[in-house]
DNA sequence: CGTAGCACCTGTCAGC
DNA sequence: TGCTGACAGGTGCTAC
């Protein structure tokens, strides 16, 4: 489920394990995934160091060792999974596990993607703000360049609906569709309102529930999964409340509201939404 | 330039 | 049970 709260949990999973550790080496199964895999990618791998692990929008970032950047997206359906339990061993490899870190330090990551719309590349160090997948992501939503303004700024005379623009990644880094829908719901936006007619309020109140639905998402990763991850090693996926996400016919969760959670397409994805909590 | 739509893949589920 | 169609947490590319 990776948005950015689920991407920063499972970063924060997986830096006990590989942050600082060597890569004895890599077991690449398939020659792609929504790229192909770098030009020997298993070689280039082998004996680096990660010298830090760090989230950028969407993307997990690991810093070896010789100035290459280990670029990770998990795409729709990406998963990871630690095993460092000398007693369980590693699983056989299922079908949609295409790579495995085999880390000096023990523990085994494997990353899984049946979909495979995910993206496992090597960068340069100092390409990491210009490379094509990097450039031109917007602010990290959590940190101190997002702010009402900048958020203003970034909607102003766009005829998109606002829905559709939080979606765009160039506006505001790590946002989906699950928490689009939760923030608006929460600031009180309809979704199919036009990005240049938010009133100055609606925005400040937009900006505010933004950062607070992810760092709600984030505290409750790290409070409901040990270690950032469940018993089986695998991260990134909690019990999550939604309020109006795959709610579609199902109460509004608003004190006194009598309303159904309501769905429209935009853009051809699924946006949930209360008709009366939302203006 | 801004915007919309398609493409990439596989799995799951509802309905017939 | 088997088939079909809709849908799924993302994003790059192309066409208007």
């Amino acid at each position: 489920m990776p948005e950015l709260p689920e991407v920063e949990t499972v970063t924060r999973g997986l830096t006990p394990v590989m942050e600082g550790f060597v890569v004895d080496h890599v077991v690449q199964r398939r020659p792609n995934l929504r790229f192909p895999f770098p030009e020997n990618f298993v070689g280039r791998m082998a004996g680096r160091r990660i010298n830090q692990l760090t989230r950028r929008a969407k993307y997990i970032l690991g810093y070896l060792d010789d100035g290459q950047v280990l670029l990770v997206h998990l795409g729709m359906s990406g998963r990871m999974t630690i095993f460092d339990n000398p007693v369980v061993g590693v699983p056989a490899p299922a079908k949609h596990d295409h790579v495995d870190f085999v880390m000096q330090g023990g523990a085994v990551v494997r990353f899984t993607d049946p979909r495979r719309f995910g993206v496992i590349t090597l960068i340069a160090a100092n390409e990491v703000a210009t490379h094509k997948m990097l450039a031109g992501i917007g602010p990290e939503p959590l940190g101190n360049s997002f702010n009402a303004a900048v958020l203003a700024a970034g909607i102003a005379r766009r005829a998109s609906p606002i829905k559709t623009m939080l979606l765009d990644q160039r506006l505001v880094a790590g946002l989906g569709n699950i928490y689009v829908c939760e923030a608006l719901f929460r600031s009180g936006i309809a979704p199919d309102r036009l990005a240049k007619d938010l009133k100055q309020d609606e925005i400040e109140r937009l900006y505010r529930e933004i950062r607070l639905v992810l760092e709600d998402a984030i505290a409750a990763g790290g409070s409901s999964l040990k270690d950032h991850r469940q018993a089986n090693g695998e991260l990134g996926y909690f019990q999550h409340s939604f309020r109006v996400y795959g709610r579609e016919g199902e109460s509004c969760t608003a004190d006194g509201c009598e309303s159904v959670v309501g769905r429209i397409v935009q853009a051809g994805r699924s946006t949930f939404f209360c008709p009366t909590c939302q203006k």
